[in-house]
DNA sequence: CTCTTTCTGTACTTAATAGTAAATAACCCC
DNA sequence: GGGGTTATTTACTATTAAGTACAGAAAGAG
């Protein structure tokens, strides 16, 4: 089941466990930003040499990609599960409670690192910044076509603009993610999710 | 009127606007952050050598805070004139609008450099993330006590917790900043923050 | 046991980083 | 115009950055 595992069955067995690793280089650039997280960072979190993680990983930049990959399928990601849910304002509900919840989570480094990973950076994270840039647009517009669907289905109004809707509301989870990465806690994140869900139109 | 300016009257005089100097640096940091602006990035758009930038401003940190001093206080700014307006709706739909019109502006950087300044980072830089998560904070306190003020004048329903309004807002605005540095356009940012206006309680 | 393969640790390279020393140039005051 | 003062220029330092060469170690295959 790991998404990066690859030791061949001939040669010296990686003396590491490549998820753990990955998980371990996730947390540093998830606190550090690409810019900020130098290779001695990730090396001293990872528990390995330079040499292992460029042998497994590439490159300080392949290794971030890979990080970022894991972050979005993990299992305790809020987003994807939440355009499950039966009705439009349940996703939207759903959404932000769980970025509240998620992201003041002690358990991992506060916010998040779509967000914070690469946001103002050097010309060298100018690709990361790009492929984060990138995957949030492409959350918004997952989120914007699940409440068209919501439309189509009948349970939001015809009315409501479903591309503003989902702009706004990643809108405010963006703005968690940097409350969240600013020392807010839970409680006063909840506060703030069921305020803007206020916003949303009920059936 | 000059902030910063402090050229003795005796000696070889500055050959460039300390002014002038400080907004280069500004659009620097706010473009790539504390941790991606490096004094090659800083001098060359500044206009003047190191030893220059050393003399006059002290040094990468000393820049930095100087830099956003200057942010917080020049004209084109939005939160305090925000706070300045005669209703608490009126205060939230200025800073609203104010937002979304100023950060997507082109004349300069998208976004908010308080916001992406330094927002994960590495240790070099955790002293001037402490200053900005400490000043966007201190903004937050500001617009509460405004709305606390309009409880108190009337034109803010009691029923509404001025604290939750103040950080949803600030939430929002934050939002809206990451919105604006990943390319969102001005009216893309307005709807967001008409809806946004939707939750607030109006008298 | 030896060969091949792959990983690990040490030591290295090259380039960039923040910051500075020292000589020179430009100004005001007397 | 000389003396004191401050800014500029060039050249430098020490440190750290990302990335790599190479020798040795650990496994399976034959």
């Amino acid at each position: 089941m790991s998404t990066v595992s690859c030791t061949a069955a001939v040669g010296r067995p990686r003396a590491f466990d490549m998820q753990i690793a990955l998980e371990k280089a996730l947390d540093v650039f998830w606190a550090k930003g690409y810019d900020g997280a130098s290779l001695s960072d990730l090396t001293t979190a990872m528990g390995i040499n330079k040499p292992s993680l460029y042998s497994a990983f590439g490159n300080k930049e392949q290794l971030f990609l890979k990080a970022i990959e894991f972050y979005e399928n993990r299992p305790c990601g809020f987003f994807k599960p939440a355009l499950e849910q039966k009705t439009a304002y349940e996703v939207a509900e759903f959404m932000l409670l769980g970025a509240a919840k998620n992201m003041s989570d002690s358990s991992h480094p506060q916010g998040c690192v779509m967000v914070q990973g690469a946001l103002a950076c050097s010309e060298a994270a100018a690709g990361v910044k790009d492929v984060l840039t990138k995957r949030r647009q492409q959350g918004e517009n997952e989120l914007r076509s699940r409440l068209e669907l919501a439309q189509q289905q009948g349970d939001l109004t015809d009315e409501a603009d479903a591309s503003t809707l989902a702009r706004y509301l990643c809108t405010v989870i963006n703005g968690i993610a940097i409350q969240a990465s600013s020392g807010a806690t839970e409680a006063q994140l909840v506060g703030v999710a069921k305020l803007a869900l206020a916003s949303f139109p009920r059936r």
